[in-house]
DNA sequence: GTTAGTGCAAAATCTTTGCATATTT
DNA sequence: AAATATGCAAAGATTTTGCACTAAC
């Protein structure tokens, strides 16, 4: 699916959400949703110039930090590395399986985690909105080379 | 427990990881032995400071990545903020649930991801290392002030 | 026309590194 | 004595912010 035929489609998905529709939240939005694991600040930069050569960095990290208020996004954080990795907060979510050699990532289906945060709430009284989990290890390739 | 008196009781615990025992190592693994969740850089920096005015933020870093590779230690990241978070890596581990208003953070008991990562091991022939788990929401009292 | 978003450059924050000195083994 | 760790200051990297300008409603 080419990103930019999609530019446009996602008006009312914005207005549902309360932010004004721009080409540069529309190209983002589009972006991480075409990305099938999470992205760094740099990357979704790098792939929003290739379709908008002017657009800044900071309009970048800008688009995303909306996105997460408005719970569009998530960020992670991979391991060792000290940056940040957005993803679409997709409701049906599953995890991902990160190798820490190759920095392969791989889909793991269904979270295991809702039956636990239920039974968190009950003993714990708290009001949980969320989790990040993340998985690593080394992948069959990195395996065999150690 | 005070932090001082254990100052040197280490030595063994260092020697077997290969790595020297110094004052300054002994004192920041003594201040996450103590604590029952996780720090961040600036935080171990101001414990140690208490105990050895002369220590340096490089030090807590250089100290913290040490201890990392010998898998001593493990890195968290909380949510939103950008600062990453020591703890010990504790043989039976639990993790933490996080207020995302207050900040506290809350024990949760067993780990609930063991039996998972086995059968994840089955159906993706990763070798699987370890893994974050961070839960966030609303502590009771910030809940109510919601 | 008003409100909100963007680009740019500069600042802020967190973390790492080079080097001379000090400490450990 | 050799090897490694530390403190300091400086550099790197990532992320945020102020401001003038532009685009969206």
């Amino acid at each position: 699916m080419n990103v930019v035929e999609n530019l446009g489609n996602n008006r009312d998905f914005f207005k549902k959400h309360g932010i004004k529709h721009t080409k540069q939240r529309e190209l983002i939005f589009e972006i991480l949703k075409n990305s099938n694991k999470p992205l760094s600040a740099e990357e979704v930069f790098l792939k929003s110039k290739e379709v908008d050569d002017s657009i800044s960095l900071s309009t970048i990290y800008r688009v995303l930090n909306t996105f997460i208020d408005k719970d569009i996004v998530v960020k992670l954080s991979i391991v060792e590395d000290n940056i940040s990795m957005f993803e679409l907060n997709r409701v049906d979510h599953g995890h991902h399986l990160l190798c820490i050699k190759c920095k392969k990532t791989v889909d793991i289906g269904h979270c295991p985690l809702g039956v636990y945060e239920n039974s968190l709430e009950e003993t714990t009284d708290f009001d949980i909105v969320g989790h990040k989990l993340e998985i690593y290890g080394y992948c069959p390739e990195c395996k065999k080379k150690k």
